[in-house]
DNA sequence: CTTCTCCCTGTTTTT
DNA sequence: CAGGGAGAAG
């Protein structure tokens, strides 16, 4: 036989439309052209890291490895979306089969797909935090553990300590003894109570978050013709926020890999703020030691702060215990001192920020690049109120989200019975919306629709249950006749929401009398989001994986011109983020680092939390701190600022004195 | 068994 | 500030 040997170099030599090397500086383009076998990149904050996955997208598209064979896993799904859009800008078009989004909607489209092979139902329901909480609810109620002679952990905690064992991959006895010891008496129970909620997830067809990925892990491990075919399909991986993944989602990075092992991960171990859902910054370190011959590549200039804003940053991540990279440079010059600015009171800390806020704007820089950061959500309270009355418009991201408001989740609970009618606990979640049903009537309906002669369709002449009789009886009927005329298969999802809304609106008036109309303007947004969708299993999905991270309240302003807003956002929100202006509010001990986190490693994670708000800004960075802080116990008690800017001098960090006008 | 009311808690961060 | 839990009345 002839044989015919392609040389490497001719190959290499084939032209590129993009010129790499004169947009991405050495290292960049190193991570960009070395597309087979794992990479690590450590990017250190505004080091082009957005930049050198989107050219390295790029770069394999026109190398000629087909869009769909890529995968791209990022920390939210606006992230990929936003880097694939850009590859695309770059080639003209040819990214757009690439798969991007979160580990945990890359495990519900591979999982759904793969549903028959693995002998689960067609349509599985994801719960999200609270759905879990109710699901682990009933199982506390089924053993009889919420009787008033018995204390007995809360449903939330229940939830927290579950989900910690699985993000950890700890045992929940090792849990309880590291973080509840207190309970540890009540352990027994509360693993029966794992059980049981275990168990029912199963036979109802839910999944919670830590199940997608615990799901795709198990079955990648343990079906080799699941991990094979996934492995020959997706020949190209990348890893973004690496620093942040927890041990699960590192198995299934390697899982994913497989032998082949082209994998690149990125992240930045200086940024790592997500330890408290079980990511462990030490994945990004023992990277190496799990891809053998990885190439290791640093980015270390800096692209978007001024020096003067990475003198502090640097600053600040100097005094971390633990630190595993480098010191980050730029080559710009100029820039302006950031600032600490002490008040004497949160109201003045609100005054100063939205008067600084319209200084800048009438400067010129546009609301979309001024940002106010914050750790913890209500930390913007009063700052809200204020730029309200100043006419400011804003959105806010992080902390209470319009999709977890009552409401939104009543309506979607009947979507999803509809979607899966097994999905007990969303039965329960709209039976009790009922005028006369209780938690009893509602439990011996889910029981009747579980049994063998109960059906959805049913449900409509049900002819009465103990408990459900009269009123209660009538609205069953009526809830039933409405769900059975729904059909997913034949409208689509605005519809679907309209015809709940119908239902709806007139148990909202009666339940949330006060506030109906408010609810029913956030109702009529979701009717909006539903509008992009075809399918309702997707619009589900997504309302649960990646809902819309607009905080209640939405946009302030009406007539602002499209657009043109400015930003509040928790700092976990802000993440991948950057803007010309930014103001990082309440940085005072209590607040940040937060009286909740006790131990080394949560004051550690705090610190990389505000490094992490720093290094968001651009031109210019505003710290400030009230010089007193109301504290419910004690009343009014002086603050000081936050532990973390001890070391960073009036050299870097110019102090300013406000003053009041007389 | 449901509903009403009152109290209390406890408020980090998110897929 | 509300959402949940406990206790009492219908």
């Amino acid at each position: 036989m002839a044989t015919y040997t392609i040389r490497r170099a001719a190959a290499e030599s084939r032209s590129f439309r993009i010129d790499y090397a004169a947009e991405l500086n050495a290292a960049q383009l190193e991570a960009v052209t070395t597309l087979d076998g794992p990479v690590l990149v450590v990017a250190g904050a505004g080091s082009g890291k957005t930049r050198t996955l989107t050219y390295r997208v790029a770069r394999l598209v026109e190398t000629g490895v087909p869009a769909r064979a890529i995968v791209l896993l990022t920390f939210t799904r606006r992230a990929a979306q936003e880097m694939l859009r850009r590859a695309s800008a770059l080639l003209g078009g040819g990214a757009d089969d690439v798969v991007g989004g979160t580990f945990h909607s890359f495990a519900n489209v591979m999982l759904r797909r793969w549903a028959r092979a693995f002998g689960w139902p067609e349509s599985f329901t994801i719960l999200d935090r609270s759905d879990s909480e109710d699901a682990i609810q009933l199982a506390r109620v089924r053993l009889g553990l919420d009787r008033r002679d018995r204390r007995f952990p809360r449903k939330q905690t229940l939830g927290d300590i579950y989900s910690t064992a699985v993000n950890k991959g700890i045992g929940i006895g090792d849990v309880v003894e590291r973080e509840y010891v207190h309970l540890l008496d009540d352990l027994e129970d509360i693993v029966r109570c794992h059980e049981l909620y275990v168990a029912y997830k199963r036979e109802r067809g839910l999944l919670d978050y830590d199940d997608l990925l615990l799901e795709l892990r198990d079955r990648l491990r343990d079906r080799a013709e699941f991990a094979e075919r996934l492995q020959q399909t997706y020949r190209y991986l990348m890893v973004d926020e690496y620093q942040d993944t927890n041990h699960l989602q590192a198995d299934i990075t390697a899982l994913l890999a497989g032998k082949r092992a082209n994998v690149m991960a990125v992240g930045d171990d200086a940024q790592s703020i997500y330890g408290f859902r079980g990511a462990d910054f030490k994945n990004i370190m023992s990277f190496p030691d799990r891809f053998p011959g990885t190439r290791l590549i640093a980015l270390e200039e800096n692209y978007r702060s001024t020096q003067p804003i990475l003198d502090v940053t640097n600053a600040i991540i100097a005094q971390a215990r633990e630190r595993y990279s480098k010191t980050l440079y730029t080559r710009r010059g100029g820039g302006v001192r950031p600032q600490l600015v002490p008040s004497p009171d949160d109201r003045l800390q609100s005054l100063f920020v939205t008067q600084r806020i319209l200084e800048l704007a009438e400067e010129g820089v546009p609301l979309t690049e001024i940002a106010v950061l914050f750790r913890s959500s209500f930390h913007s309270f009063d700052l809200e109120l204020e730029l309200a009355r100043a006419g400011i418009p804003f959105v806010k991201r992080g902390g209470f989200r319009f999709i977890e408001t009552a409401h939104v989740k009543d309506v979607l609970a009947h979507l999803r019975v509809v979607d899966n009618p097994r999905d007990a606990v969303s039965w329960h979640r709209i039976l009790l919306l009922l005028e006369g049903v209780g938690p009893r009537a509602a439990a011996a309906v889910v029981d009747w629709l579980g049994s063998p002669e109960g059906s959805l369709a049913g449900l409509a002449e049900l002819a009465g249950l103990p408990g459900v009789r009269g009123q209660a009886l009538a609205g069953v009927r009526q809830l039933g006749a409405l769900l059975a005329r729904l059909d997913p298969a034949r409208e689509r999802p605005p519809a679907l929401v309209q015809a709940v809304l119908a239902h709806y609106r007139p148990v909202l008036e009666r339940v949330h009398h006060d506030d109906a109309p408010k609810r029913l303007r956030d109702l009529e947004q979701f009717g909006v989001l539903a509008e992009r969708y075809r399918s309702l299993t997707r619009f589900l999905a997504d309302m649960a994986l990646e809902p819309p991270s607009d905080s209640v309240g939405d946009v302030m302003a009406v007539d602002a011109p499209e657009g043109e807003v400015l930003t509040l956002s928790t700092i976990h929100s802000a993440k991948g983020l950057e803007w010309h202006s930014v103001f990082v509010i309440s940085v005072a001990d209590g607040r940040f680092p937060s009286t909740y986190s006790m131990d080394e490693d949560e004051i550690e994670e705090e610190r990389r939390l505000l490094y992490v708000a720093c290094t968001r800004a651009r031109e210019n960075l505003i710290l400030t701190y009230p010089a007193t802080m109301y504290d419910r116990g004690l009343g009014v008690v002086p603050a000081r600022p936050s532990r973390f800017l001890d070391a960073v001098g009036p050299a870097l960090l110019e102090p300013v004195t406000l003053l009041e006008e007389e």
